[in-house]
DNA sequence: GGGCGGTTACGTACGATGTACGTCCGGCGT
DNA sequence: ACGCCGGACGTACATCGTACGTAACCGCCC
């Protein structure tokens, strides 16, 4: 069925990676869906038989680490060290988050998958990076990074619930449930204004008070 | 095989209710991970055949739903209202991280499924009443709940995956790894202090933080 | 009491999935 | 020249979710 690459003879295939596979993955998650990643379908996207991919990839597992692997590597986290640490660490943030805009439904995967491992490290090393330059001891600087982190994944993984939620239920919010007033009381009055969607807004205004609060804090002595 | 109910002989099978199907999906998740969840695992445990469990749930998506449902359902969300604010959202968000530690495994479920419906409005609801009591408008009632939301997601979701981690590479989580110095000076720098885990004070560092922030916030002019 | 319709438990069966295993082939070292 | 080894492939199987048809049981009306 498929020949194989002769000398003579120059194949459209360009060879079998680990690499090819993972960016395969990532493309048909991104426009299938989680949900419609399976090994059959990875092969069939590269021309290639199920089994194949074995060579390159221990299991389905292996693979998904490797795609949230791709997508956090493919982050820019270079940032301009003459700035105010706070910038520096709001740039970090906005960083993550454009990447999460590009790979929206991989980045789910990396939430859920991937907190730690060399995938975290990367944004740990610049976060502490900028903790440190910005004159906190080490013990401070972890926290202030995990708080940090704890915010930006946790707005990442809202906004990517909110947004599910959205497309299945094109209208509002609320349009379809039936509120029973006496114990929702907070959130009819509320009425529109939850329903309202400003992801990044409401990220930077998040941030912003939580980056405020650590800047005030006492440094150390030094 | 299994005989059915008769007037005059007394069954131990006490009828099968969405709630047990949920109740039993929920405890073979925390026995077993969530991995070891199918239909036929659930119907075994309630010493049911497998179609049964369709009379009471419509698919497996549907009967994940219920056991997040079912956990945040049981979160004690009462607080005491005459209370500093302040003090009452420590509270909320102390009452959802001790669900957490009851149902760890089913949390994951809850953080990744059920940011929304009816799971995040009993939520939404008390943390808006608390926003709304201490004298924000709407709109900035709106963005402080979220943001402390997304904290105490984001947090969630952080531990659950450090936990997940550290029963894997019960040594710590350096151990193994080789880091290249040139690539993680800070993080190599910083040692065993990031290797620490201590999620219930990293929590409360960054909560604290948040709330001074949030409670520094001028307020609605009445 | 005796059908009877609706509800529920059940068994069978099918398509899809992850992957273990054996085979085969082309290029490279000797 | 020749063996050998790594990678591509096909077959096969266990397991999964679930569509469908069947049968047992309930309460009800005559």
């Amino acid at each position: 069925m498929t020949r194989r690459v002769t000398s003579g003879t120059p194949e459209p295939r360009p060879a079998l990676t680990r690499d090819r596979v993972v960016r395969a993955a990532v493309d048909l998650i991104e426009r299938d869906g989680t949900r419609a990643l399976s090994m059959r379908a990875v092969a069939a996207e590269l021309g290639v038989a199920v089994m194949s991919l074995y060579n390159h990839v221990p299991n389905k597992a292996a693979l998904l680490e490797g795609v949230a692997e791709h997508v956090v590597a493919g982050m820019d986290l270079t940032g301009d060290p003459a700035e105010h640490w706070t910038d520096r660490a709001r740039a970090l943030a906005r960083a993550f988050r454009k990447t999460a805009h590009d790979y929206p439904r991989c980045m789910t995967i990396v939430l859920t998958h991937k907190v730690d491992g060399t995938v975290g490290l990367r944004m740990a090393e610049s976060a502490f990076a900028i903790a440190h330059d910005a004159g906190f001891d080490a013990p401070t600087a972890v926290r202030i990074t995990r708080a940090l982190m704890a915010y930006t994944l946790g707005a990442q993984l809202r906004d990517a619930g909110m947004a599910e939620v959205l497309d299945r239920h094109p209208d509002g919010l609320f349009a379809a449930r039936e509120l029973d007033p006496t114990r929702f009381p907070n959130v009819l009055a509320a009425g529109d204004e939850l329903a309202r969607s400003d992801p990044e807004g409401d990220f930077e205004f998040g941030l912003d008070l939580l980056l405020g609060a650590v800047d005030a804090l006492p440094r150390q002595v030094t």
